[in-house]
DNA sequence: GCAAAAGTGTTTGGATTACACCCATGC
DNA sequence: GCATGGGTGTAATCCAAACACTTTTGC
């Protein structure tokens, strides 16, 4: 049994880390900064901050979101906790990482006073980053693979009119596979997805359809009949 | 941008609360502690502890674990982190949930100076709890059954030697479904078990046999075969 | 014999797979 | 015309659900 006052217990920072994927060309990148300050200045990092005394977790991962991205309303995805006395040499800073899904066009993504740069990366190119940030990062998307599996996730970092293609090279790229296009097609017909009267542009081959994702019809289906999301 | 000094980010108490969760007669039930002291004194609560300053997070869940019942060498899966600026009465403390998953009849329950009580409570009959324990509980729960559909967990609270309806009940508890007995059988063909020349006893009724999870050969079927583990 | 649960086999329909084929566009 | 990807159909196979039936124990 421990005999140390309470007292001596409030002796960490907590801080929250946001990695924000987003999806191009068929590849998930991931939004990084490169630091602006030590330690580790010059270094690529996940944006994060420390979290304000009085602050709650979400609040504050929307506040670090915001100032990064100008983006609001996004959902945040709690992922992993990251509480490696030695994992910040300032300091004990216990971090809970989370991530969020956004479109890439969407984005003014701007340096700031802590982030001297700032890009988006894909996932299969990351370099060595700050601190246990590779650790972090590789955690994260793992919890992300696991919603693309079972939510309709896909649809938060595909533009708003997709194609089926670019819907299936998300997919291969996330689970490494390749698929094939016809079964693809068959395996997301249950997928509500609403069919645009609109089609690719400046292609060098037949133009694909455009789609949407049909959020409304999505709920329903969950509600009303045994609908289970599933890829993979 | 935030001008708060970073030393006024050191206000912060951090804890890990340990879900133990165990299986008897089908039921999946969860250890907890009646408190012995304020606050919520006398109401029912998930055991936890606050963590050593120079203490990993990993090595406090363990402590908590072993101190109320008395085992080593569990694996300790992470849940969520809870961070509300209002969920502890006496300070900001953030806690991070995790879960065990133990063998009811291997656990030596017994009180202690922050438990007057400690029982193991069925998951749908667990009572108002204190702090907010009801939430985090559910949460992690959520957690354990997402485990229960991908990895093996199962065989880590049925007891060392199961039947194979045991196996199922514990599936129809957590998933709240009722299966059929020749398909669940039919499901779980592949999943590698030793099949014991053991049988129940003083059952009033035809005994079964006795089955133990064959872990070795479940990571060679792992790595060897493109083999993943998959139910509901 | 009866109750209760163990344990297995058969049929059916729907999903998954592999593969083949035709279509529209830019150059 | 041809390269490139868009888009669809078919047949074989696997898998899951529904259901029926036999077996073994205690009382």
């Amino acid at each position: 049994m421990y005999k140390i006052d309470f007292q001596n217990f409030f002796t960490y920072s907590f801080s929250s880390d946001i990695v924000i994927f987003g999806c191009q060309e068929g590849e998930i990148h991931v939004l990084l900064i490169k630091r602006a300050m030590e330690p580790f200045k010059d270094i690529w990092a996940i944006p994060g901050d420390l979290i304000y005394p009085d602050e709650d977790l979400q609040d504050a991962s929307e506040r670090i979101l915001f100032e990064l991205t100008k983006l609001r309303n996004i959902e945040l995805h709690q992922a992993q906790t990251f509480a490696n006395p030695n994992r910040h040499p300032q300091g004990r800073v216990i971090t809970c990482s989370h991530f969020a899904l956004v479109r890439i066009e969407d984005v003014v993504a701007q340096a700031s006073s802590w982030a001297e740069d700032i890009d988006w990366i894909p996932m299969r190119e990351v370099p060595e980053l700050a601190f246990d940030h590779n650790l972090i990062l590789q955690s994260t998307y793992d919890v992300l693979k696991q919603k693309l599996a079972t939510e309709p996730v896909c649809f938060d970092m595909l533009p708003e009119k997709f194609t089926l293609h670019e819907l299936q090279l998300l997919y291969e790229y996330a689970f490494e596979i390749n698929m094939d296009k016809a079964n693809f097609r068959k395996k997301i017909k249950p997928i509500p997805l609403i069919s645009l009267d609109e089609k690719q542009k400046n292609v060098k081959h037949r133009p694909a359809k455009l789609y949407s994702f049909d959020r409304k019809r999505f709920q329903e289906k969950i509600e009303k009949e045994h609908y289970r999301f599933k890829m993979y």
